[in-house]
DNA sequence: AAATAAATATCGTGA
DNA sequence: TCACGATGTTTATTT
C-alpha cells in the first residue's frame, strides 16, 4: 500500500504531485479553495477549506465537515486534470457525455497525498428488495396462504411486475415487493401494472403490495383502487433471506425460474443456477 | 486548518489517536480492513485496503479506489467510537434511529490523520426543479400561449401540483415540471393530480408533462391517459433561470405576494414576485 | 445509448 | 417525527 505525503507546498509543487500521481492512486488534496460546476445544471461554491478526492477510475468527490454527500463531485470515468493559473492550482474533471465540468482553484494548500489501494471484494448485501422477491417465491405464504407465483419480472405491457402469480380461487394476482415502508408512489407503480393487467383480462385480478409498512395515505389510496397490503416483518424474516442468499452464493438453483426455457436474462438468475454453484465468488 | 497525520503506528498509537481527534476534525484512516454493516439491511465486506473518512458531524464514509459512492457508510449523527479488540483497532459509528451500526475492523494500519477544515459557505444551485417551476410563472407561455398560472404548490387533496393554471379558453391546467428526462414515473405523479382535479371538477382539467424530453414508452402513457407534453430546452432557458436566481439572491423579501395576504410562506415565493419580473425580458 | 427501477439511497420541507 | 418529493441523484440491468 504505498503511500506519499506531502505538507505546505508550492503550487508548483503540487502540480507537480498531481502529475505524478493522478490516476495512480486515490488523490487527497487538502485547501483552500472555490469551486465550480457546470454540466446538467451549475454550481457555485464560494473560497471555504475542503478535502479534495480524485480516484484513480475517474471520479472526484470535494468533501466539507459536514453531511455524507460530497459537496461536488463528478462520476466515475472523468479525466481529471491539474494545471496553475495566475499563480493557482486549479484542478478539473470533465466528461464528454453529458457534458460536465468541476472546476476547483486551490487558494492555499494544506496537504496532498496519495494512497494506491488495492480492493478485490464485493460487498455482499443482504435485505434488498431483489432478496425480498426471491423469498416470496420461495416462501409464497408470506404473501397469503395458498399463493402460488408463476415467475419473476413478468413482462408486461407497462413493465415487469415484481412477482405475478394467483391465489387459491384461482385470481390472478399482481404483487409488488419493497423493502422498507412504502407510500404513495409505490402504490402508483403498484397500480400501473395491476390496471393494465385488468384490463388485458376477464376474471378478478388483485393487487398486493408486500412491504414492511405503508403510510396513512398510501393505505387509503390502495382502498380506492381497491388494491391490497401485506406487512412482512423484515426482521422475522431475515435469518430466512439471509439462508436464501448464502444458498445462492454456494448451491442455488433451488428456485430457478421454472417457466423460462430460455437462457437466464440476468447474473441473478444465472448465479441461481447449478454451473454458477461451483465457482464461489468473493 | 490545523492537521495531524501519522504513519505505522501500532494499534494502541492509532487509538490514542482516535480518541484524541474523533469529532474535532475530518479524520482520515487508511488501512486493511474488514467491515460488517447491520441495520435496514446487512452487509459484510471482507479484508481489503479502503479509506476511511470520519466526520465530525457523525457521518461515515469508506472508500475503495472505485465508485463515486462509498461501499460502507453512515449518515450524519451517528456516533463514532473506537477500540482495541483481540489486539485489533476496531471502529464502530452507530445511530438508533434507525438502529444501525457500522463495524470496522483494521488489520493493518497504513496512515491515519485529521483536518480541521472551516466551510461556512453554501452552494448556489442553478438548474432545480424549483428554478423552473420559478421560471414557468414567470414565463408561462413556455408552457403555452395563453397559460396563466395561478400560484405555485397548490394543495390538491393527494399533495402539493407543481404548476396550477388556466389555458386561454378556460380550462384547468396542471402542471409537472421535470428538470430531467421524463419517464413513466413523472406521468404517474402528473396523472395522481390530473384525476383528483378531474374527480372533483366540473370541466375539462387538462394535464402538461413540461421536461427536457419524455420517453417512448412514457409518451404513449401520456396518450393512454389524454395528458400532454411540452418540452423545455434547457439549454435555451438557463440564461433566464440564472438571471432569476440571481435576482432571488439579491432582491429577495423587498415585497410580499400581492395574491396572499399573509406573509410569503417561503422564500421562493418571495423570489418569484413582480419585483423579479422586471428583471426578465426575453 | 437509452430506459427503467432500486438504493442501507440522502436531503430538505412541511405538517 | 413522519411523509413526501427532488436529486447535477448513482448504480445496475436490460433492450
Amino acid at each position: 500500500m504505498p503511500a506519499r505525503f506531502a505538507r505546505d507546498l508550492s503550487a508548483a509543487d503540487a502540480l507537480a504531485f498531481l502529475q505524478a500521481e493522478l490516476g495512480r492512486g486515490i488523490v487527497t488534496l487538502v485547501g483552500v479553495c472555490e469551486i465550480d460546476y457546470s454540466g446538467r445544471a451549475e454550481s457555485m461554491l464560494a473560497i471555504g477549506e475542503r478535502m479534495v478526492l480524485l480516484k484513480p477510475d475517474g471520479t472526484l468527490l470535494v468533501h466539507t465537515p459536514e453531511k455524507l454527500k460530497p459537496v461536488n463531485w463528478q462520476p466515475p470515468g472523468c479525466a481529471h486534470a491539474a494545471a496553475i493559473e495566475d499563480g493557482r492550482l486549479v484542478v478539473t474533471s470533465s466528461r464528454k457525455k453529458p457534458p460536465e465540468t468541476v472546476r476547483i482553484v486551490l487558494h492555499e494548500i494544506d496537504t496532498i497525498g496519495v494512497v494506491r489501494l488495492r480492493d478485490d471484494e464485493e460487498l455482499l448485501l443482504v435485505g434488498s428488495e431483489d432478496d425480498l422477491q426471491r423469498l416470496l417465491h420461495l416462501r409464497p405464504d408470506l404473501v397469503e396462504p395458498g399463493f402460488r407465483p408463476w415467475a419473476r419480472e413478468r413482462q408486461s405491457q407497462r413493465g415487469p411486475m415484481d412477482v405475478y402469480g394467483e391465489d387459491a380461487r384461482g385470481n390472478r394476482v399482481v404483487v409488488e415487493a419493497k423493502r422498507r415502508a412504502a407510500g404513495m408512489k409505490e402504490v402508483e407503480q403498484l397500480r400501473r401494472y395491476v390496471e393494465k393487467e385488468r384490463q388485458a383480462r376477464e376474471g378478478k385480478v388483485r393487487g398486493v403490495l408486500v412491504a414492511p409498512s405503508v403510510s396513512d395515505r398510501a393505505r387509503r389510496y390502495l382502498a380506492e383502487l381497491d388494491l391490497e397490503f401485506k406487512a412482512v416483518d423484515w426482521d422475522a424474516i431475515l435469518p430466512a433471506v439471509r439462508e436464501v442468499k448464502e444458498a445462492g452464493q454456494t448451491t442455488l438453483g433451488a428456485f430457478a425460474p421454472a417457466a423460462q426455457p430460455v437462457s437466464p436474462k440476468s447474473p441473478s438468475e444465472a448465479r441461481a443456477r447449478p454451473a454458477a454453484d461451483a465457482r464461489e465468488s468473493a
